[in-house]
DNA sequence: CAGTGGTCTAGACCACTGA
DNA sequence: CAGTGGTCTAGACCACTGA
């Protein structure tokens, strides 16, 4: 409460008259020099509290015309991914995982996705289920290039889940994540001990180092059982 | 490429050591003062790209100690929300909404959701399918409080639906978003037109407005019709 | 062309904190 | 206690762009 640096205190004034709605879309924002005058300061700590909230995207800076509200509400969450080892244990269950199927070999020709992630290296492809108790709740088939990750292929996964080896050996730079529901197919259902056709949250992620690829996995968990929760918002007042 | 501002190029450089491998989690970056010199530069302009790169996460940054790269990597991606009616057009079909419930009441005593909502003012109800070519693919149930939203007690969402009526005039300040997988009760699949049971992807969104709770959706969208994406990395570089 | 923001300088004082 | 980052000043020159 006490000791908030000025920029912080000119942001955070401004931020909440945008917030509240006192400041609408399109409003203008007194000028750099209206504001050092405002508050008594240089121009350089003006500067720095309206560039924070411009990079938010609550503002929006033009030479001449000056600064305004922004217009476009953001169309973007943050999506929090939280371990699924840890989010079991915050149920009070056990986790564990199950390696069920183990193969390496070379791309299959015609197969995009096993291409652009092994080139003409070989792949660690790797099928297994989570538990929640010793229940499987989440199936997982995961292909792994081997020419980024050649440390892998003597690890056994009998302790630890291929997803887990992975973050902390491999730390991933970029990433993109597809979230959908399907129908559970014969493979699943005996996997997941569920009938076929029962409802899904799918889950398709691929991950780089840098320009590598790492590994492409798709999962599927038992409705109900596991959920994805993203946020936006509160900005970082306290 | 011409005309990169000093600061710009130095988060960029630092940045790519980063994204690269080369400077691993926990590794020391020159201090202020060492980059003042290979740059040629003052130090507020080494200042500044150290802070974007401190705001982004990817350094740590301590008195006395130094600079480091930061440990934990993120574990959270941007997700981005399309809008429905964008996302159906995309895909070179014709976006639909159809209203088929609409009742205004009080919250149900013992409903923690709706109360919450409304407090002691009154609920908008609203039930219906957003279409892609004519054919159902999502189900929604909404609640919106009309303490927050009086003016909206007169639409009749013959031509948009609740949403984007909300989005053009109730800019949201926070939300959060769970997401999951359900399959169809007989009410959604009816509504659907498809077997009770059939796979879904449920979407639950909360939206405020400062302290004010504006509306909870429930969405359910056929499996396979409907996918959120989300990212993290890249950076802004072009 | 005049007002606005973008960038940068060369200092300054301070708070923090690990050697 | 010395090195580091946090903040701030009082200027400067410039590019952009709408009146």
């Amino acid at each position: 409460m006490t000791a908030m640096p000025l920029h912080e205190r000119i942001r955070s004034d401004i931020e909440s008259r945008i917030l509240s709605g006192e400041l609408g879309p399109g409003d203008k924002i007194p000028s750099e020099l209206e504001l050092m005058e405002k508050y008594g300061c240089a121009r350089m700590t003006v500067s720095k509290a309206l560039s924070v909230l411009s990079g938010a995207g609550l503002l929006v800076r033009r030479k001449r015309a000056g600064t305004v509200v922004a217009h476009r509400r953001t169309e973007s969450m943050v999506l929090d991914i939280p371990d699924l080892a840890i989010e079991i244990a915050r149920r009070n269950r056990t986790y564990g995982y199950r390696l069920i199927e183990r193969q390496v070999r070379r791309p299959e020709k015609g197969d995009a996705d096993e291409l652009s992630l092994a080139g003409a290296g070989r792949l660690l492809c790797l099928g297994g289920v989570h538990l929640a108790d010793g229940c499987p709740f989440a199936y997982e088939e995961r292909l792994i290039s081997l020419a980024a990750v050649p440390q892998i292929e003597s690890e056994d996964f009998a302790s630890v889940s291929p997803g887990s080896w992975l973050l902390h050996h491999i730390p991933w730079t970029e990433a993109e994540q597809r979230i959908g529901a399907a129908g559970a197919d014969a493979d699943v259902a005996s996997h997941l001990g569920v009938a076929i056709g029962s409802a899904c949250l799918t889950v398709e992620r691929r991950t780089w180092r840098g320009a590598e690829r790492i590994t492409l996995v798709r999962q599927k968990f038992l409705a109900g059982q596991y959920e994805l929760i993203a946020r936006f918002g509160a900005s970082q007042a306290s």
